[in-house]
DNA sequence: GTCAAGAAGATTGTTGACAATCCTACAAAA
DNA sequence: TTTTGTAGGATTGTCAACAATCTTCTTGAC
């Protein structure tokens, strides 16, 4: 990893992250993409020299990645990633529908909403056109990533944000599968029409209600998946 | 901080905690205690030298305590503890909200709460017959507090419980003070009865809805109390 | 062939030192 | 008086080395 040059940020969020930041970045890419397979054990050294780095950085940034929850550090073991039993995919599943349910009510009792709603709107317009093509999974799927980083963008509430974007990493790898029918597509497209309406309304207490039911829908998607190719794996 | 002693943990979590996680903890409760201040710096060399640790430790402790949200880390200024102002407080506060409201309805769905519920409808008992005097506020709030332990411990849900902590220990300063007067207190034993009331009678929907207005009565207890301290500040 | 004991290597935990950067105090110039 | 420049110390960022522990492989006994 390339030393950072002298930057000059004077004040505020420094637009540079720091090497254990771009290191944790980096290490959260490969886990969440698979390159890096649950249960794998990291190599500190191994890392440290991939990047050109001393060990002392590579630590503190497993450090972070542990409070994410992608990494699991056992005493003098090292870091494993993360494995998830189904109970616990499903744990966080639920606390995302709760948050999102949280995340979508502040935004539709947002005073202001008519200065974005459109380009919500146009979003969900053209999930409706991807969700008539069932040969168009990978468009709608990152459709609904777009719409998810708008709504996250319009929430006022950071911590919120941030806890939503770690659950939301935790669980990419099976989220990911919820979507890949598209009987499925259709059904998600109409959670997005009607969470647009309420929050056209103003109503938050409906926004919550749709919201969650959706995360609900993809965790019962994602356990299904997973309970299916556990079966397969056992024989 | 003692070196550990060789402890023989062969398998399972550590139940000696690692040097990192002890310094953590410690730092922890002084932050958490107010023995930090809000807004102040910590020094590494300094809590190095007091722990009689090097400062590789302590770094990667301010990097846990940083993912709690009890210290924020500038590049190369080092860690504050986390001073968080009054719109921060109140967001904590909303996801504690909708959190506790995920927590309660859980336990209150739970088929097997025959077995602890007495537990539960004992701590309530104590706690209306605390909120009868008006005296007895500190043990009120110990009451309360252990009621909630309770039912952290009979959530299955590990990292829900592990979010709530975490946003708990980042309010706390703040929340103690909402149970401060009789009133609240007589306001909070009615929440509590209603409660326990709700999830003897399974009601998932309704114990959610309690937990979620407890927390938010807290919240704004909370933040009348800083914007009234703040008034006074700018006097 | 199986199991146990032990040695060798690999890996983590911790340290002290050095480099880079920041902060403070003080002096010089406008 | 205010601003700018500049040393000096203080503090963070990073590294390489050592100690402690774990893992693996070999050896030997049964």
């Amino acid at each position: 990893m390339p030393r950072t040059p002298p930057p000059r940020t004077p004040q505020a969020a420094p637009l540079t992250l720091s090497l254990v930041e771009q290191l944790a970045s980096r290490l959260s890419e490969r886990i969440v993409s698979g390159q890096f397979a649950p249960g794998q054990r990291i190599m500190e050294q191994a890392i440290a020299d991939e990047f050109q780095v001393s060990r002392g950085p590579v630590r503190e940034s497993l450090r972070l990645l542990e409070k994410g929850g992608l990494v699991t550090i056992l005493a003098r073991r090292g870091a494993l990633v993360t494995k998830l039993s189904i109970a616990e995919v499903k744990e966080i599943f639920d606390i995302r529908a709760a948050l999102n349910g949280l995340r979508d009510r502040t935004i539709a009792e947002d005073p202001e909403r008519n200065q974005w709603l459109a380009a919500l709107e146009q979003d969900v317009a053209t999930l409706t056109r991807l969700a008539r093509d069932a040969s168009r999974g990978d468009e709608y799927v990152d459709t609904v990533a777009q719409l998810n980083r708008r709504l996250g963008h319009l929430l006022s509430n950071q911590r919120l944000k941030s806890i939503l974007d770690s659950l939301a990493l935790q669980t990419l790898r099976y989220s990911q599968l919820g979507l890949s029918t598209p009987q499925r597509r259709k059904q998600s497209v109409q959670h997005w029409q009607k969470l647009v309406k309420a929050i056209r309304a103003g109503n938050g207490a409906e926004a919550e209600r749709i919201a969650r039911q959706r995360v609900i829908d993809s965790r019962d998607a994602a356990i299904a998946r997973l309970t299916a190719t556990e079966k397969k794996q056992d024989r």
